[in-house]
DNA sequence: CAGTATTTACAAAAATATTTGTAAGAATTG
DNA sequence: CAATTCTTACAAATATTTTTGTAAATACTG
């Protein structure tokens, strides 16, 4: 399922391409892998960012197809998705017609767009939520109703100086 | 699918069993359901979560059985699951032989024990795993990947403040 | 300690998410 | 601006996860 990135036949001296290159680089593929699933991400997401980590060349989508073993569809959404968060961006000035990536060198980057992205709209659409459904209960005059989302609004008071942290990221 | 917890019918004047009140309960299941989801639970733990926050009593299995049509093995692993982060508790001294539980009220007990069970177990194990390529890579002598990795190891330096930051909420 | 009730473990079924293949849409080049 | 290449969108196929049903294990009661 995966080939050596980067370097050709040639400069891999292992036999029948399955040295101990290869198997070190299967290795951190699989290690982007397990990150990407720990952030919610499809194994072949990480498999992506993984490839684009070791090659030393920008990558386009038919790479992928040909060194992972993976549709030119899904190379081409993994491919879209990473560039949500801000994991790869495009690089330019390659004389080649078709979209071509590299590894996002500045973290700063990455945790922003990440965060944006995949943390933060989540997070608010639960609190706008929350306060329609405190409306509603407040509404509703049941007593044990309204002492359950004061606690709720108290536990969200001590959460938000975190949620404060990860914004102080963005800026 | 839902029912309505706590109340029996003579408290709900509600006609057949789907008054406002109802409507407002299934619609606060619904917000825990997304939670649940958001923190990479099932929906049935958001279900059941839900429940027991509703519900004024502790809640045994059968309860959730009932009242949202889950099986009785699906209501056991989601009440294991609650109690394992420590999102519900047991609820001692009651007159019936079976297991009753209700809200953990401690917002400290449940961030201490979701992170110290589904958040830095991973996170030491991918740290692990980093650790062991570090070293692969050293002894591989590829100057390219040698370059990636210290550039991995530069993020993890400034990820670690965070990390600490939420290590501080264990203590 | 025998009998019953409850919980846990695990394989099968169902539901959900991911991946693929194809076709339509853009963009680029000559 | 026609032809070609590349990308995007979406339905079908595949794989994975979740839920269920049953059976084994455990704990309680009389």
């Amino acid at each position: 399922m995966l080939e050596v990135p980067g370097s050709s036949k040639s400069e891999n001296p292992s036999v029948e391409g399955v040295g101990p290159l290869d198997a070190l680089e299967r290795d951190i593929i699989a290690y982007w892998v397990q990150t990407a699933t720990l952030l919610g991400y499809p194994r072949s997401v990480g498999e992506i960012f993984g490839y684009i980590f070791l090659s030393e060349q920008p990558v386009n989508a038919d790479d992928l197809v040909e060194h992972l073993g993976i549709s030119r569809s899904g190379a081409g959404q993994g491919l879209k998705a990473l560039l949500d968060i801000g994991a790869i961006r495009p690089a330019h000035n390659i004389a080649d017609r078709r979209d071509h990536y590299q590894m996002q060198s500045d973290l700063g980057v990455l945790v922003k767009q990440f965060l944006n992205v995949r943390v933060f709209p989540p997070l608010e659409e639960l609190r706008r939520q929350r306060d329609a459904l405190k409306e509603t209960v407040a509404a509703s005059r049941n007593p044990h109703l309204a002492q359950r989302f004061e606690k709720l609004l108290r536990w969200q008071g001590k959460a938000s100086p975190l949620i404060a942290v990860l914004k102080s990221l963005t800026s």
